[in-house]
DNA sequence: TGTCGAATTCGATGTTTGTCGAAACCAAGG
DNA sequence: CCTTGGTTTCGACAAACATCGAATTCGACA
């Protein structure tokens, strides 16, 4: 379940490595873009929106598949599918602890996408 | 041209208020998710994000397409495209000016974006 | 070992997206 | 007024995506 298999672009990034400055302070270098996008784009579907805040918001950490399955009106495997994504972005890791799977978010690289985002606020 | 049609919902948003805790302080509600995911859709593309930090970082405030369009191995009309898709999401605002047009960053709803990924720093 | 339940993978389908060239629009200057 | 250059819109098309039901995998536990 560990082998879920983020791209290997990416790990180098989920490093707690401070990485980037501001996306407002300098322009993005093509290569950062490209690695960094999807991570965007996994956050840009509303249903991985709201998991990726249920799971990084999770008391204790973590959350059950099976908690986060019946909070939505979609199937099983919609649901899994998008967990997928979640992981290949980076976003969320999964481990399995007998019959159930525990997803938890990955700290490192939302502060990443954070601090991409984040504005001087001296700029109005 | 400023007619660029921000989705109603959005322009509420877009709004200095603080808004929305942290997604990993609280379970966003499925309205609020619904209304940002299109924010992180619409930077969750390579060019599009660099497009992002080319107007947010320009020098003035803001950038001539004239300007973006010549950095990218991409046609005139996809450029457009790109600006056109961070425009309805909120994320630009573009203004013509004689010949040229002029595109500018939302400060506030990336800020709102940025406080949304914000981790708690105690959090491992 | 056989079955049950949880989760993922597979295969299919309708929709959305990124890209282009052609056409249209719009302001500036001849 | 007509042309020219910058930008957007339109129409088309292949690739990617969200979703589902069926099939599969993987532990647990009779």
């Amino acid at each position: 379940m560990s082998k879920s298999a983020v791209s290997p672009a990416l790990t180098d990034l989920t490093a707690d490595t401070p990485c980037c400055p501001p996306l407002a302070q300098s322009r993005i270098p093509a290569e950062t873009a490209t690695v960094l996008a999807p991570a965007f784009k996994a956050l840009g579907d509303p249903v991985r929106l709201q998991l990726m805040s249920m799971i990084a918001s999770a008391a204790g950490g973590e959350v059950c598949v099976c908690d986060l399955t019946p909070a939505f009106d979609l199937s099983g495997p919609t649901i899994s599918h998008h967990l997928k994504t979640l992981r290949e972005a980076g976003l969320v890791d999964a481990e399995r602890r007998g019959s159930w799977v525990y997803y938890r978010a990955r700290p490192a690289i939302l502060r990443q996408l954070a601090g991409l985002l984040t504005i001087d606020p001296a700029a109005v």
